[in-house]
DNA sequence: AACAGATGTTTGGCTATTAAAACAAGAGCA
DNA sequence: TGCTCTTGTTTTAATAGCCAAACATCTGTT
């Protein structure tokens, strides 16, 4: 009865975890990020970003030097590693354990990254240190899921796919 | 540079999908579902729900008969279904696999369940049941992950929790 | 000095989602 | 018949995003 209003609480929403990373990348990159860069790294208009940013501004995570060159705060730039932090653990774990092909497995990352709570993200990444490490038992239960999986790649064929727990949704 | 906007084209967006899914709990529970009922169901206002409604009868999602009562289209149960599938696996996953507490589990679940894509479903779907199968690698892989992990809770002196790549994030 | 180009902001419009409040239609009751 | 309650819709207003277009500023060139 209320947990589905939490998708409205979140730190930050989507458009403005890519804002932030945007500056971040462009940081990285450029060594300086300005409302027309952000604009132009989204593939959105100036006139966007420019309103986008400015809230930012306002909430403290990105804030502006004397040339309007835009920077990240300290909350800021912790924002952007544990959402980088999250996308990579997810894009590990889609990719090279479930299997999901490359580019689905950066779109569903990039969908959840910002939503997925720490403490979840932090037990992903521990799964995964586990099930990548030098453990005998974890070792061999990933090549012993692999085998069994057999990469069907969605087909009619599958089992899995057929499965009537999860009935063909993207068709619709 | 485009994949950050596919999160606006999904086939349905959270609010939407937790009005058919209103509609299916309402019709399992009572036989029947009105705009009442969902917005009741929902904890927002009737005009509200009257507004979504109205947009998904248009797409074909929601039927409604002669009294107004509300019922699901095929393709609409089959979004539900779909949705539901991809919780329930989530909620397992997060639950049972990484060992995130149940309220959190849902809540994480529910936030992602109607971003993810089918094949990720389906291969997360494939993963558990592998994972919680009679194969003696899986079962022992589980135990030893399990014993490993010493249920930290996030706490300061866990190192993952400390982990440079997971920087606090809820704290912003 | 004057024009051109780039940059940043603002304004008006659109969609989705919410609430609040007004309104319309029906049902039951006195 | 008249009153009230329930139900559903509509309108107005918010917020968040986006675009397009107008506007203001600054810089560099001629």
């Amino acid at each position: 009865m209320e947990v589905w209003k939490e998708f409205e609480h979140n730190i930050i929403t989507h458009s403005a975890a890519h804002h932030l990373m945007a500056i971040a990348e462009l940081l990285n990159k450029y060594g300086y990020a300005r409302v027309t860069d952000v604009a132009r790294h989204l593939g959105i208009t100036r006139g966007s970003a420019s309103i986008t940013l400015k809230a930012l501004k306002e909430r403290r995570l990105v804030v502006e030097d004397e040339n309007k060159f835009l920077l990240l705060s300290e909350e800021g730039k912790n924002l952007v590693q544990a959402i980088q932090s999250k996308r990579r653990v997810l894009i590990k774990f889609f990719q090279d354990v479930l299997g999901v092909n490359p580019e689905l497995a950066e779109i569903d990352a990039c969908k959840v990254e910002h939503l997925i709570s720490h403490q979840t993200g932090e037990k992903l990444l521990a799964f995964i240190k586990f099930l990548f490490s030098d453990e005998k038992k974890a070792r061999e239960f990933l090549r012993a899921f692999h085998e069994s999986s057999l990469d069907c790649g969605g087909s009619e064929s599958c089992p899995y796919c057929m499965d009537a727990c999860l009935l063909r949704p993207e068709s619709s």
